[in-house]
DNA sequence: TGAAAAACATGAATTTTATCATATTTTTGT
DNA sequence: ACAAAAATATGATAAAATTCATGTTTTTCA
């Protein structure tokens, strides 16, 4: 875990629109500030690993992650992301139980690290906060549900246009309509839950169809109606 | 919907051990249950829809539930179960979303309703309630991550194998180890994700290599350590 | 910059799983 | 108790998806 000399500075953790601490009373907020440590990561790193016990959250300060486990073959299962403004980790902290995925980084990010007590601190005493980390994993839980529906009744080419909605949903697109994540093929096959030569062969057939366009590992959707059809999905 | 002429009396939701609500002070448990309101529900009959909005949380005094998402053909996914002393609909109340599945009944079941703002007075009221809320949701969603890897990585057979091991661990076993919930094939299946055909040929197969006995619905897991080799599954 | 490694791509063969058809058994409701 | 409906069972076929093999391109890093 490389650590640079200056600690990042990063509003997200202490006031950010979007973040679960934007509730915050200036008071609360350097009160995080002053425990919590920032930290730059590499690309490629490790955050977390699965089954270790962790003490505090992170939050994304600026980067991406993607949170998965390891299946019995030694296969990844992405089972979700973290960006600007998210926080990782508060799964295992609140359920006082091991960590049930790892974390690594797609991208150069900086994360805040918040401990324990100060969440806890935040939790007891403000209820605001609290509603909000009830109303974070009550969400998580209905999105966790919606995946093992389609994972278990969708076959692989619904799943990948799918995964390709959500990715750009998630990540947002730049002028160009660019999806804004870089993942590498056998990445997206983790997401969808197929193998990577199903991802290769479905991504051309997508091309194809005129329903994206692939530039190394930029994927730009021209026809998002026609791939939400794919998707099979109406909401 | 049921109802009988006698409210049936519950102390599950009120003080039982195994409940959420077991830390509750004699003046909380008299509060919760002077507002909630227990009904009786016959087998199979839905107790809430997908989609809909609901205003409280059902505690399960007895019976068996499933919750179950309705995909895209038509097909029921089954997401998770409910028995005694569990409770239901707390994730669509606490992210104030659309309830993200259905629940209906196993069983002969009651239930006790108890409303929005008694649950809500108690998060707020009782920091080891709401703790117990915090953690009841995240390991959830711990739960569902491990459901999400094994549907997208292990094959039907090892499915099936672990979800007869789960059956068996949620809803423990009679004197001759059967084990104490009856499921269709259809709706085993529908927990597994796969076809029903599928389940009635695999539950022959475990039959034929010793693993189970089977009679009717009634399913006694015989070899353990055997099925839980076929499972794949070490922990 | 150039060699090695990793990622991407594609065809062929195989395996897994679902679907369809059709009995047989069990359950349900009157 | 009996007819109808639902659930279970099984074989044959088809479809979906993976695996393996092999070649090409791209990236990495010494």
């Amino acid at each position: 875990m490389k650590k640079r000399a200056e600690p990042i500075h990063c509003d997200t953790c202490g006031a950010r629109e979007k973040s679960v601490f934007c509730s915050l009373s200036p008071d609360e907020v350097s009160d995080v500030d002053a425990s919590k440590s920032c930290n730059f990561y590499a690309k490629g790193q490790v955050i977390f690993h699965e089954g270790n016990r962790i003490n505090g959250i992170y939050c994304v300060s600026k980067g991406k992650i993607k949170l998965f486990q390891i299946g019995n073959e030694g296969k990844e299962q992405i089972i979700r992301f973290a960006k600007e403004g998210d926080i990782i980790g508060y799964r295992a902290l609140l359920s006082e139980e091991p960590l049930s995925a790892s974390a690594a980084t797609l991208e150069e990010t900086s994360l805040c690290f918040i401990p324990k007590s100060q969440l806890l601190k935040l939790i007891a005493n403000n209820p605001n906060f609290n509603f909000k980390m009830l109303k974070l994993l009550s969400h998580e839980l209905g999105e966790a549900a919606k995946v093992i529906t389609e994972l278990a009744q969708k076959p692989v080419r619904e799943r990948l246009a799918e995964t390709l909605l959500i990715l750009k949903q998630t990540f947002e697109t730049d002028e160009n309509q660019v999806i804004q994540v870089k993942l590498s093929r056998e990445e997206i096959a983790n997401i969808v839950g197929t193998a990577t030569e199903s991802v290769i062969r479905l991504l051309s057939d997508f091309k194809k169809e005129n329903l994206i366009e692939v530039e190394g590992r930029s994927i730009r959707i021209v026809n998002i109606p026609a791939l939400t059809r794919v998707a099979n999905v109406f909401e």
